[in-house]
DNA sequence: CGCAATTAAGTTGCGCACAACTCAATGGCG
DNA sequence: CGCCATTGAGTTGTGCGCAACTTAATTGCG
């Protein structure tokens, strides 16, 4: 067990400030590189991340896009929405399941990936930090996520 | 210098991947846990964030409050209001300083203070990592933060 | 002094995240 | 078979984050 040491409630307290302001503060100042970056592809982060998981996977229904990136329709659907209007992708039901929508790259799309090759590069750069350490950060990321997304249950009921 | 050493683009853009949908989902998984821990208190975490900086400020401009949060006028106007509206703040115009709005604790904000004690370490339990490796956590960020607002404006120029 | 530049707060508009909900299609069970 | 619970997508409403803008007060410089 990893159990909290003896701390007072003021170093707790301080100590909490610091992650969750730091943690905020991170995820802002990636957003804000993000969006330098993709600015002259015209996608934001979140449409970005949709992109990659499409790229990668050719297409997939709604819900298997919010599984990999952790979002449900609600975000989903407003999202892929402006992807289709802006001609990068295609919505259609699925044939065999009705309530299924299939999302799929256009030509447009598709094109988009090389332009959007340096995007990793650039960023990985202006982190700063040598890839070990990223991995590392990143390997620490997911520790805490597994735990929190763990710990979500027992909070709201006990 | 921290250069990146010589990786395929595939590669990069598979650690890109895992870098940005860590910090995306670890950010949004420690929302999700001060959802809940926060509810019963009536703040969202945003609003925490600012409850903190006050109770540990006593009162300040809202000026200040964003330079704390890296937040601008924009996010805190409305937000301050509902605080206020909420009964926890006051809002009051400067008078050395018509332009600065000084917003400082009412009783019932600073009495939530006592309310909110147990927030910090039950979220410190269910992040489920030692309290150094939550400090290493920490200090990461805090370097990739630095390294990505130095970054931005020669990404906006150059 | 007087006027232009700067500063603080607020407003507007857009996109994202999430809860709570609707609606239609599907699946399972008596 | 028929009905009901479940599932997938979409909608609505609230709040946050940020860019771009407005307004009013202050500063500073010729």
């Amino acid at each position: 067990m990893t159990t909290l040491p003896d701390r007072p409630d003021a170093e707790l307290l301080r100590l909490d400030q610091q992650i969750c302001f730091s943690l905020n503060a991170a995820s802002r100042a990636f957003g804000g590189v993000y969006r330098v970056l993709l600015k002259d592809l015209g996608l934001t982060y979140p449409q970005y991340l949709v992109m990659l998981v499409l790229w990668e996977q050719g297409e997939l229904p709604v819900k298997r896009i919010g599984e990999h990136l952790r979002l449900d329709s609600g975000t989903l659907s407003p999202l892929l929405k402006r992807l289709e209007a802006a001609g990068l992708v295609r919505r259609e039901r699925s044939p065999e399941d009705e309530r299924s929508v299939t999302v799929s790259l256009t030509e447009d799309g598709a094109a988009l990936r090389e332009r959007a090759g340096q995007v990793p590069r650039r960023l990985l750069t202006a982190t700063g930090l040598p890839v070990d350490d990223l991995a590392e950060l990143r390997a620490l990321l997911d520790r805490v996520t597994v735990a929190l997304d763990a710990a979500v249950p027992d909070l709201t009921e006990g």
